[in-house]
DNA sequence: ATACTCCTTGGAGTTAACTCCAAGTCAAGA
DNA sequence: TCTTGACTTGGAGTTAACTCCAAGGAGTAT
């Protein structure tokens, strides 16, 4: 698969691709004679992790660390656990800011649809209820 | 309310409120007599907003237009509701990659902490299951 | 009155993660 | 063989959102 296709399979581009190989966010690439890459199926779904895991904020640098770990074989299988844990203590605090952003824009929002009614703006449109 | 009291109460710091005030995130706050901002109940409804759209990444400039709206009073509500959907939609999105990002965490967690009992490493621990 | 601490400002500097660019290579088509 | 177009590289540039800094002022303790 060239590296055209990859990017179109997951929306990023040919830069950003590279770039992941370059410091090491993914494996490197195999490459055709002349030096062009072309993706396996492995690389791939190394891709593909690194772009859901990026999506989600999870730094470049982390992601780096796993892949170098992986490199290192199964000695490293705890450490790469513990990344792994790692990383998902800060996913699921993002999640909660997020519901929470959430929760309060849908406040807002009904809020403002009452008020684009009534022609009447409650006081609180702003902030979020008074406790 | 002092600059140092708002920081400790939403874990920022005074630059970074000093800034949401000068790019105008947050409208301009009272002052003392010798020019030292002391924040109202209404400076502080405002901030916490301002926190709380920030950590779900919902963009300054987005904010910046919020208030300046908010200040040309009742006649750009609707233009406000607007932009408050437009920031939900963008939360949702990124919603949706946290959770899809945390499912792909836990599934290999999980898979990890079966290699670390069994000392089986499976297949597909970097990836996420073959279709 | 002097020192100390915390506040102020405008503006420069930093960081992460791309993003762009110039110069060069390679394979395929005319 | 010559052109075309996509690919390659190393390195420089960009962007958003802070973050830091130097110089100076105000209020309080000694």
């Amino acid at each position: 698969m060239t590296i055209k296709e990859v990017c179109k399979k997951f929306d990023i581009t040919p830069d950003t691709l590279r770039y992941y190989e370059r410091v090491g966010v993914i494996p490197e690439v195999n490459r055709t004679k002349g030096g062009i890459r072309d993706y396996s199926e492995e690389d791939i779904k190394w891709v593909e992790n690194a772009v859901c895991m990026r999506s989600a904020g999870v730094p470049v640098e982390m992601l780096i660390e796993y892949v170098k770990l992986f490199q290192e074989g199964d000695s490293t299988i705890t450490a790469r656990r513990d990344l792994l844990m790692e990383a998902r203590v800060e996913v699921q605090k993002n999640l909660d800011k997020y519901q929470a952003t959430m929760d309060r824009l849908n406040y807002k929002i009904s809020r403002y649809e009452e008020a684009v009614k009534t022609g009447v703006l409650s006081w609180d449109v702003v902030n979020i209820k008074k406790d």
